[in-house]
DNA sequence: AATTTTATTGAGAATGAATCTCAACTGCAT
DNA sequence: ATGCAGTTGAGATTCATTCTCAATAAAATT
């Protein structure tokens, strides 16, 4: 959290933009939490210090963070949209719970190797991953069998 | 589209669910379609013909098809849900140009086959793969080499 | 340091996909 | 044909996200 600052900043010059208050305050809390987070989620957590914070001005900083490289997003769950900071934290394929709703986490460099594969034979340039799978967790998956007794 | 009526049929009986005019309409129209749709597409395509099924109806139909194995839902575009039908329309990997919004589908067998080992050793059990991947297709990477000259 | 330019903000209104409500209706078992 | 349960269309509602706009703040210029 030293570094993105630096490289935040370099972006919003290049655009032209401005590092405001709000973007600082939003960036350092996205560096605060760590795994997922929902646009609700972080407006709560910011609001705990700076009450002048608005909804919107998040949204609005969202885009910004994703170009920057700073998040990225992440799943959508429960009709929202989930993000993730990438520093220090390499893409990943979810396996998300239709039962509980947990979330599993598992690199995926092999899976990535054969899409890079597939997408070479299209001519597709990736610059974005979104890999999941749904289904029973392990504990989801043992209540089902004993339910079903 | 014979197979799938008796099959969606028995999926209703099963459940308690009665075989309805509208529900017919709604599947009909569904395996006129090939490719993504999303509820209003259907929608329309479904009015040129039957003035009198509501927009809550296709709502309502889509869960009914997901579950009885008719459709699954296959992207996220433009905030709207996007389907296919599975019939003869194996899974695939969707790449999507951020660009122009082409989709291509590949299939993915070995892509899945790693997931599966991955799952396999969380005791994740798999219903549905949600595998996509942005970036820019062919024509809109040329077009980018080109502005940048 | 004051001024000018330009981007940004908060608050609340607006949008739009998806869901819900409810009284009228229909499929289907008897 | 009758009755019960599930279903429907229409419109209201919800809720995440986007937009509007007058007030404000950051950077550039003097
Ligand atoms: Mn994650
Ligand atoms: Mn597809
Ligand atoms: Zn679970
Ligand atoms: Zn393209």
């Amino acid at each position: 959290m030293k570094n993105e600052k630096v490289l935040y900043r370099e972006y919003l010059k290049s655009k032209n933009l401005k590092l405001t208050k709000p973007r600082c305050v939003i960036l350092a809390a996205i560096f605060e939490n760590h795994g997922h987070f929902n646009v609700d989620e972080l407006y709560e957590q910011i609001r705990e210090k700076h009450k002048n914070v608005s909804r919107a001005t998040i949204y609005r900083t969202i885009p910004l963070l994703i170009e920057s490289g700073m998040i990225r997003q992440s799943l959508r769950c429960e009709s929202k949209d989930i993000y993730e900071h990438t520093y220090g934290n390499e893409n990943h394929l979810h396996f998300i719970c239709t039962n509980c709703g947990k979330i599993i986490e598992t690199s995926f460099s092999k899976v990535a190797d054969q899409i890079d594969k597939l997408a070479k034979n299209e001519g597709f340039e990736i610059t974005e991953y979104s890999l999941a799978a749904r289904g029973l967790c392990k504990k989801c998956k043992k209540k089902e069998l004993k339910s079903e007794k």
